[in-house]
DNA sequence: CGGCTGGGCCAC
DNA sequence: AAACGTGGCCCAGCCG
């Protein structure tokens, strides 16, 4: 190709248009290094004002400390934007410097547990060595257990390796059977052959770290673990339900001060499969299981010197394990021909609603869009005006039903937005969740909440709406039978406060906020029945007591004003004198010990009920008393489910669902009222309080719509007349749920 | 496209 | 300044 050389002359202008340039660019940078640096301190002091995680916190203080020492300082691509302006220093930034530290010192990490490879840390390749191992555990008692896989779905992913500890012989070995390399490595089906009799021995104790995980893993390759005796997961949250992070080598750095690196601290996003070398497979694997035992041992120690809590976690929480592995693996069966037909049904709904919207705020708005919206709501149209003093110009159902009553349409947003979020949140969502087996297997953990609660994830079984229940079903020829605890947390504070008058309406069946609302202002419980407004401001002030709500929001609850507020509760106190100490003695217990006990003796550590922050310190006060109701309300569903479980194993029934008061099964549409009455019963008498239990039960082919006993067929059936179906149309369920306006 | 955060909201 | 406890998930919007 020809250069054209007219663009090849070079004048005395072009040079010194270029050294001009130059210079400048040169300012220009040294400029950007000055802004660069300039604001840090300040923006690291408005970072450490953030209210960041724990986790957070410690990267954060990584990088500073890094930066301070000059180790590391700002990337120019990640604090230069496209225009060559300097942005501000940001925790995000911070962040991103702390993987770039993170992935400086992988290799250095990786190196160093090589070269710390412990000479009792044995990496099993050939059938002889297996076999000698094998030996060894045959004379333990108990032994540490580890799996590596391919990633975190129990439903899907593949064991690529299994470590074990023999903790008298003090030998630790992993066994990689999967792993992308030329390296020799026995066969993954042999290897659980092997060791299948001591895995499936219930006399050879195992110990774990989050059991649960492995479990599930070994019955995706055909190994039911029995024996599980020690869970350090699960363990840890009884001895500090406020540990920030329960990851074993976390737990390893803070109780067995041995720094241990984390999964991603040494291999990032890489999977186990994928590490060819398997010294470096063994170095890490084999410290898994090596710790788990060590943790174990400390423990031990301190269970040790806390028999309630000893008691808690091997009578309760250590038996749960097998529950929940045996729920998880259960599923839940969804209806996808009624998730679909409902999903068609509320999006033409939804559509509809859209055009109506579009024609009263105009086509280009987003109505899923906060920002959007409060835009139009507050700069356009000047609604704030209308919310009263005090409330925040928020684009929440709160204040959208205040505007509602100045703006026509937004009445038709509230409908919106509800059944928005059946539908992308429930009705269109949970049939994606659906597995190869076509059920659904939700997460439940027993270990997740300060308070001893299960969580559910993935997806949470613990949220579905009422609207939504009708979708989950029972399996051909069975029913879901269901029970919750009625009233559960307020028998609860009957219990504790030993108040006379809730006891006495507890003993003697009455409707409790009938009762109580006759008491309290003297009416006859005629006027205090179901709907009266007397009643739900009992049911709602009683619920008020337990969460500590304060009269501002009690107010607003009720729709009364903070006076009338305030002279409810005075009026509560006073009439339920033993509540009211009760309440105080909490905070006083709290204060001196520092946490507040539940049942069996579990507790809730609140640190900050001390703080010199009245905000602080109020907080730690009405987590004093809600977590002895919740907690207590906690354990005793955790005991019936264990009681429940064993009837399942007598009756061939199946446990699908927790959700905190509430325990569900699915059993053959066989059973008779006589099978109903004994999981009643089993529920009923889980725990004894100082005042009896109640519990509501129904058998229903979907989720919500019980079915009737028909006494002369013999059979469940859901007869015209009787069936109790939730909803038929979404518009209903919003109707129900007082979306619409 | 994945990670993260804020606003919002579902359950008990 | 904040006064309703315990959770998890969706969407928007921003980041790389």
């Amino acid at each position: 190709m020809l250069l054209d050389r007219t663009k090849m002359k070079l004048t005395m202008k072009d040079v010194e248009d270029k050294e001009a340039a130059k210079r400048q660019r040169a300012q220009a940078a040294q400029e950007r290094s000055k802004q660069m640096h300039d604001g840090i301190m300040d923006a690291w002091r408005k970072i450490a004002k953030m209210k960041n995680s724990e986790s957070d916190t410690k990267k954060l203080k990584r990088v500073y400390e890094a930066m301070m020492a000059g180790e590391i300082s700002r990337d120019p691509s990640d604090a230069i934007d496209k225009r060559g302006k300097v942005k501000a220093f940001s925790k995000a930034e911070a962040l991103r410097l702390y993987a770039k530290l993170e992935q400086r010192d992988r290799d250095k990490k990786i190196a160093e547990l090589l070269e710390k490879l412990p000479q009792n840390y044995e990496l099993i390749q050939t059938w002889a060595h297996l076999d000698d191992f094998i030996a060894a555990m045959s004379k333990e008692s108990i032994i540490a257990l580890d799996t590596e896989t391919t990633g975190l779905d129990v439903f899907a992913d593949e064991i690529v390796g299994i470590s074990i500890s023999l903790p008298s012989a003090d030998r630790h070995c992993y066994i990689p059977v999967a792993h992308d390399t030329d390296e020799p490595q026995l066969n993954r089906e042999i290897v659980l052959e092997r060791l299948r009799p001591y895995l499936q021995d219930n006399n050879l104790r195992k110990v774990l770290h989050n059991a649960k995980f492995d479990i599930h893993m070994f019955i995706r390759h055909g190994v039911r673990v029995q024996g599980v005796h020690f869970d350090t997961q699960v363990a840890m949250q009884i001895l500090n339900e406020n540990e920030p992070s329960k990851r074993l080598k976390d737990l390893a750095t803070v109780y067995l001060g041995e720094p241990s690196d984390t999964y991603d601290a040494l291999f990032g996003k890489t999977p186990f499969h994928k590490i060819t070398n398997l010294r470096v497979a063994l170095a890490y694997a084999a410290k898994d299981t090596h710790l788990t035992w060590r943790l174990y041992r400390f423990m031990q120690h301190h269970l040790d010197r806390l028999p309630k809590l000893r008691t808690v976690y091997y009578e309760i929480e250590n038996p749960l394990i097998d529950v929940v592995v045996e729920m998880e693996q259960e599923g839940f069966i969804l209806d996808i021909d009624r998730a679909k037909a409902l999903g068609k049904q509320m999006r033409k709904e939804i559509e509809a609603l859209e055009a109506q919207l579009k024609q009263h705020f105009g086509d280009d708005v987003n109505f899923n869009s906060p920002a959007q919206l409060s835009k139009i709501f507050y700069e356009d149209l000047k609604l704030g005006k209308h919310l009263p003093p005090g409330m925040k110009q928020s684009t929440d159902k709160n204040a959208l039903k205040v505007l509602a009553e100045h703006h026509e349409g937004i009445s038709v947003l509230l409908e919106y937005k509800a059944l928005m979020k059946l539908y992308g949140t429930y009705i269109d969502a949970l049939p994606k969740q659906v597995k190869s087996d076509g059920r659904i297997h939700g997460e439940f953990k027993q270990d997740s909440t300060v308070t001893g609660r299960f969580s559910s994830k993935n997806p949470n079984l613990q949220n579905q709406p009422k609207y939504v229940r009708q979708i989950f079903k029972a399996p051909p020829g069975m029913v879901l039978l269901s029970g919750d605890f009625s009233q559960q947390e307020p028998r609860l504070l009957a219990h504790f406060s030993g108040e006379p008058l809730l006891i006495e309406a507890y003993r003697q069946g009455k409707d409790l906020y009938t009762t109580a609302a006759a008491e309290l202002w003297g009416l006859p419980e005629s006027e205090c029945g179901d709907g009266s407004k007397w009643r739900k401001m009992m049911k709602t002030g009683i619920l008020a007591v337990m969460y500590g709500t304060g009269t501002n929001t009690l107010a607003k609850q009720l729709g009364i004003t903070v006076e009338e507020a305030d002279d409810f509760i005075k009026k509560f106190y006073a009439k339920y004198k033993y509540v009211k100490r009760w309440i105080e003695g909490n905070v006083e217990f709290a204060r001196k010990h520092g946490y507040v006990e539940m049942l069996m003796g579990r507790k809730r550590r609140l640190p900050e009920i001390n703080s010199r922050d009245e905000w602080v310190r109020y907080r730690a006060e009405r987590q004093a008393t809600n977590a002895i109701i919740q907690g207590s309300a906690a354990i005793m569903t955790k005991i019936a489910m264990l009681k429940v479980a064993e009837l399942c194993k007598r009756k061939g029934w199946k446990m699908v669902l927790t959700v905190h008061d509430e325990i569900g099964v699915y059993a053959p549409d066989t059973i008779t009222p006589a099978d109903v009455m004994e999981f009643e019963h089993t529920m009923l008498h889980a725990v004894e309080l100082k005042v009896p239990s109640k519990s509501d039960i129904e058998a229903a082919y979907h989720w919500g719509e019980s079915v009737n006993w028909d006494a002369k067929a013999k059979q469940w059936k859901v007869s015209d007349g009787d069936v109790v179906c939730y909803f038929d149309t979404p518009k209903e369920a919003l109707a129900a749920a007082g979306a619409a306006v």
